[in-house]
RNA sequence: GCGCCCGUAGCUCAGUGGAUAGAGCGCCGGACUACGAAUCCGUAGGCCGCAAGUUCGAAUCUUGCCGGGCGCACCA
């Protein structure tokens, strides 16, 4: 609909240029509005105020010559007129709102599809988490995130990829390698005390216990500290990442490469990036260590890569394997990280941008934490003893539709109250079931018409100009602005536009539901009726499977 | 001290420069003898933290304050 009186009014604008009443200026990019007040109209355009400045005229002048040649637009414009400093208000023919129900059924799961990425190729990494321990629920809310970007993106026409960047080459594998052989050692008896900053959660006694129980790796405890610890680590690291790919299985995420630090570095890459940044002059050495001139990219100080002692820096690898991922031949990188990293963006976009790749193109989403809750009460979660609530402890309670779009209903950026009770009702407070019961609603009417032998309606030809209520208009054109809605979360990375369109849907189509019947109204009423509740459960289930979530036939 | 994020109804939060700022929860009061009441309808509730500025127009952009969170490593 915006499309189609879009096109006219730059006809309109183009021939009011011609015919010598308006300037001839480039017209600015067309806005069409959504009035909050009925009585201005349906779409209103700011065009007359934009242009009233350059073409020196009053904007009710501009409005007025526009609209003398705009005429009816077509067939689709009831009236338009000029109101308060010069907006142009468009009344739509009731009807013309629904054309946009025949192409819901036809395109069916692709409507709303997009070409924006016209093809190019992008990469969503996201948790990324140690693999020293379980997801938490906080690494579930990167997830969700992450796996509906990847989704979003897909549909509007990306090539796009997932993936996971496994930190298996710093140090904390040792941590993780020690914490392993002290518990499996107390285990034996031995008495020793637990040392501070390792790894002390109850999965770490489990994980030594089975190490135990396994005669070929007993004899590790046996050897010295150097040997068995690498050892141990990466058993332990790849039992503990075995488990993390099980609970986002679980959680309904899909991983495409599972990337691992350690492989960039035996390949080389590091060294590689260092010799790029040392060519453009932007490596220098200070105190013993190699810095990486971040302030001439706008960050606040020079960052170092590689230690005083020999070690490369986290963020060495980092800028190793975002040139990598650029090498891959991605252009656009989106990256999920907690917002407790945000002063760490300023120096990785530096970085890129200091080896040629802008920093728009390397996009990088803050999530915020997860205040979990049981009844509105606190659960009590402390890291530092390695008591957290994991993400498959949430999703075995509350299960994955749940647990996913709670975390989606909310901007990444602002913190999230997780109430266990709550993701577990069955009602409105879940707004999950609320959305879920409006799409199971729909095939319960589907359902109902088959029993009664109600024909269904053949979308393509089905009269739908019985559809004359103010609901019946508003729902379908709440259904036509699901494309537009899509495209913005998908450009501004903001999938929790997709979980308030799809509460808002539900929302009028339960009022609509409660008020006025479908079936058992005069034949062609009901067939009309139906091709627009076809049109919302097609909407409905399009939207909850960008979420990842089920569109239920009945619950 | 510096930087980033946030401040909108009692609570939790939407709101890509537009006209009289919205939703859910909570409170109170209503609606099932036809498609699922896991729903719906109604009432009440606001100096959009404060103050300047930008302009036809600001919750939105700029600056300065106030208040809260998080960062400020040769950790990851």
């Amino acid at each position: 609909m915006k499309d189609k009186l879009t096109q006219r009014l730059l006809a309109a604008l183009a021939q009011a240029q011609t015919d010598g009443a308006l300037p001839q200026l480039t017209p600015p990019a067309i806005v069409l509005e959504r009035p909050r007040q009925p009585e201005h109209g349906e779409l209103a355009c700011n065009l007359a105020l934009q242009l009233a400045k350059p073409c020196r005229m009053n904007p009710r002048g501009v409005a007025q010559a526009i609209l003398e040649r705009l005429g009816d637009a077509g067939g689709i414009l009831q009236k338009a007129e000029i109101a308060g400093p010069g907006f142009i208000n468009f009344h739509i023919q009731p009807g013309a709102w629904l054309a946009v129900l025949p192409q819901i059924l036809q395109e069916g799961p692709d409507y709303g599809r997009a070409s924006l990425g016209a093809g190019k190729k992008a990469l969503v990494e996201f948790v990324s988490a140690n693999p020293t321990g379980p997801l938490h629920v906080g690494h579930g809310r990167g997830a969700a995130l992450g796996d509906v970007l990847a989704r979003l993106l897909r549909f509007v026409g990306y090539e796009v990829h997932s993936e996971y960047y496994i930190n298996d080459a710093g140090n904390q594998m040792a941590t993780l390698g020690r914490s392993l052989l002290v518990r499996a050692r107390q285990l034996g008896g031995s008495g020793e005390e637990f040392p501070d900053n390792h790894y002390r959660g109850e999965y770490m006694r489990d994980l030594a216990a089975e190490y135990l129980a396994m005669p070929s790796q007993a004899a590790v405890l046996d050897m010295p500290p150097d040997l068995a610890v690498p050892l141990a680590a990466a058993w332990a690291g790849d039992k503990i990442l075995q488990g993390i790919k099980d609970d986002l299985g679980a959680f309904a995420v899909g991983i495409d490469t599972w990337f691992s630090e350690r492989s960039l570095v035996e390949k080389g890459a590091v060294q590689a990036a260092f010799d790029e940044l040392r060519d453009r002059g932007l490596l220098y050495e200070s105190e013993g260590a190699l810095w990486f001139k971040a302030t001439a990219f706008g960050d606040e100080k020079d960052r170092v890569v590689k230690r005083g002692n020999g070690e490369i820096t986290y963020f060495a690898s980092d800028i190793a394997y975002h040139l990598d991922k650029f090498r891959r031949g991605y252009g656009m990188l989106v990256d999920v990280w907690g917002a407790d990293h945000h002063g760490y963006v300023p120096r990785l976009k530096a970085a890129m941008s200091g080896l040629d790749h802008p920093a728009q193109d390397l996009n990088i989403v803050l999530v915020q934490m997860v205040n979990l809750l049981r009844g509105g009460q606190p659960v009590a979660m402390s890291t530092r003893a390695g008591e957290f609530v994991t993400l498959k402890e949430v999703v075995d309670e509350v299960g994955s539709d749940s647990a996913r779009f709670i975390f989606l209903t909310r901007r990444s950026e602002a913190p999230l109250d997780f109430d266990l009770e709550v993701a577990k009702q069955k009602s409105m407070d879940n707004p999950v079931f609320y959305v879920q019961y409006a799409h199971t609603r729909v095939k319960s009417v589907l359902k109902k018409a088959g029993e009664a032998g109600v024909p269904l309606p053949d979308p393509a030809s089905a009269n739908l100009s019985p559809l004359v209520l103010p609901e019946e208009i508003a729902l379908a054109r709440l259904l036509g602005d699901y494309p537009e809605m899509v495209l913005g979360a998908a450009q501004n990375l903001e999938p929790h536009r997709v979980t308030y369109y799809l509460h808002e849907l539900a929302g009028a189509f339960h009022s609509y539901y409660n008020s006025h019947h479908i079936l058992f109204e005069d034949p062609p009423v009901t067939t009309a009726r139906l091709v627009l509740a076809l049109a919302v459960g097609a909407v409905l289930a399009g939207g909850l499977t960008l979420l990842g979530v089920s569109a239920p036939e009945a619950m």
